[in-house]
DNA sequence: TCGTTCATTGAATATGTATTCAATATACAA
DNA sequence: TTGTATATTGAATACATATTCAATGAACGA
């Protein structure tokens, strides 16, 4: 293995370190010397990788939002494409829901954009998260789903922010409790559902 | 106005002062100078009416607390109490979305007690809200419902969780865009509804 | 009116933590 | 093997901000 990519392994190391205690513990009561003692290794040398504790956060949220960019034009959204409006949210919940387990780190990068969204965030990385837009995409696909009569009648961008700040408070409290189990997608649903 | 009503007032206006910021801004992001300018009054000031910013945090959760404990056993809630358990939980988010606009504290109270039980929160602050139980009373009021056959079948105990933890979602999305308009209580009642 | 007490200020201090840096070790290339 | 570049460390520094404090002003009771 080239130093090359000893270095990118280490990088990498220090971003699923960082985005575990960011999602465990928030942003500002993670230190970086919690982040460091974590990976494991010295303080100083965090900043041969990142050049600050705001940077890594960057970092974190491009990589959230590359991933989600990919998710919403990959094969698998291709797939659902074309599936009844709540079928496809239903699978959509199903597999979010499922990496709880197996891919911790998917799952917590979601529950990192949505806080990094806040208010009293740093302000590029939050910029960036606000810019990831599944408000939209999401009202298109209610729009959508009002038309085959499956889902209820109301403002498509009002009922898909609902829908995904509803999602998002169940996802920070499987964050938070991770014994919890997960919610049938369909409860979820139902709060578009006709 | 005697002395000490003059101090009381003070008091109160800090603290709802800290109250608007802490949502609107985050605990964390809202500085003691911040306070003190808004209130106003100097920073120095500050510590004689409240001896830290943790102690002013934990204030307002004892209030919040009180304030959920009159809620739950008040009057307004007796009145409820036979009502079906699907009308009385739309009751309530009903009040609770138009105190958005009517009672802005009431409502922040709200989302503040919220986002101090989540982990990186000051411990103590963060023990009274979790003490703050509306999880088992929604739950026993869900079994009721499911009695009664207006509700789904589901761990009752679950069920709550969600619910509360989507309503806190759109509680914060709405605290972080006041124009927002609030969504039909019916909405979120269906995650429960059978 | 005078003295005492409380309110108020803003600059000084303390503290916690991000960030820097000088020193050392390790890997690699010639 | 030797020299150069890179990785690594932990202690020193910088910085932001919570907290203290000495000084001043205002209210109140006697």
């Amino acid at each position: 293995m080239t130093r090359k990519e000893q270095k990118e392994e280490r990088r990498k190391a220090i971003l699923m370190t960082a985005l575990n205690l960011f999602v465990e513990k928030g942003y500002y009561d993670t230190k970086i010397t919690d982040i460091a003692a974590a990976v494991p290794m010295s303080t100083g040398l965090m900043f041969h990788y990142f050049e600050s504790k705001e940077v890594l956060l960057l970092e974190l949220v491009k990589m959230g939002a590359e991933g989600t960019q990919a998710l919403s034009s990959g094969p698998a959204a291709q797939a659902m494409a074309d599936l009844p409006a709540d079928q496809y949210l239903k699978g959509f919940l199903q597999q979010m829901f499922s990496f709880a387990n197996e891919q911790p780190w998917v799952f917590n990068m979601f529950v990192l954009m949505g806080q990094v969204r806040r208010n009293g965030m740093p302000e590029e990385a939050r910029k960036v998260a606000m810019a990831v837009n599944s408000i939209d995409f999401t009202a298109a696909l209610i729009a959508r789903g009002q038309m085959d009569g499956v889902f209820r009648a109301g403002d498509p961008i009002l009922m898909s922010r609902c829908f995904w700040a509803s999602v998002q408070g169940i996802m920070e409290e499987m964050a938070m409790d991770r014994e919890m189990e997960a919610p049938d997608p369909e409860w979820l649903v139902s709060i578009l559902k006709a």
